[in-house]
DNA sequence: ACTTAGATGTAATAGTATAACATCCATAAA
DNA sequence: TTTATGGATGTTATACTATTACATCTAAGT
């Protein structure tokens, strides 16, 4: 019987931010902050302020469970329950839904790049934009895309 | 006498567009929208309300003059006067400053890495954080960094 | 002159995030 | 047992970022 990590760091967490975990793994896109609040249940079971989100999301983030995507001011659950390291986050402007793919050796060569000009990096943040495989195969038969 | 790029596309920019591109460039740091309207003399010139400036920056965006820093909501202007695509911006959290380093053979390893998963790929952002050069020099003899 | 389109002006509001302080509760020291 | 301490949680207010909607102006074409 072995945990995940994922489950080890769940466990470390209060109820309510287990909850917003849950939330945000469970959602197809991004959330916001005030998507938890307002759009999904989250004030049915106590959280009544902003501040309370962002706490949650803090301590998931700093447990490295989620990715904030900082293009769209929105959280993402990492899919990679095993993984460490960074990966890069490409959102589908069609469906809006977000991959999370694991990108170590493209962040061992951002490092190399930028070694010399940049010799002290720490946090690697890269978002792609487009069209994802399964919206891109859609769109040769049916436009689904929203009006821009 | 040959015009620059830059020249060429800020002479389709109005005056105050041209005046907020000037705050930006000649800034160490990026400057936010409303760092712009209030704290640069942006409102002296006629500036009266956030739009105005959204609107100036849409402008400088779309020529490529500028970029936007998604993680710092705001925005640096393009180092290279002659270059086209992508760039890595490196955001040194001691001193604010943000280098704007181009990373074309980058994009194209990011672009051949998530083809399968992502074939419709239209933009890229890549964003840095850590300590620049500089300030990790200076931080073998002084400490510089702000609190945290 | 008339009209159209694009730029600019203005007000209001929506959306995102944090600061500041109060309260509760578990643990440990007295 | 009482008291103190620290950490989590609750609550209010506010700051910061961005957009919508509509008004006005101006230049170009008819």
């Amino acid at each position: 019987m072995q945990e995940t990590p994922k489950e080890s760091k769940l466990a470390e967490v209060s109820p309510k931010t287990r909850k917003v975990f849950d939330f945000i793994e469970s959602s197809k896109s991004p959330l916001g902050a005030y998507d938890l609040l307002n759009d999904q249940n989250l004030r049915a079971i106590g959280f009544k302020a902003p501040t309370q989100i962002y706490r949650a999301l803090k301590q998931l983030l700093d447990l490295q469970l989620i990715h904030r995507v900082e293009s769209l001011n929105a959280f993402v659950a990492c899919c990679k329950e095993h993984k460490r390291g960074p990966s890069i986050l490409a959102i589908c402007d069609s469906c809006g839904q977000v991959q999370d793919i694991p990108a170590e050796d493209l962040a061992a060569q951002v490092a190399k790049d930028v070694r010399k000009k940049f010799p002290g990096l720490k946090e690697l943040n890269i978002e792609l934009k487009g069209v994802c495989e399964e919206c891109t195969s859609e769109g040769s038969e049916v436009q689904t895309a929203t009006a821009s």
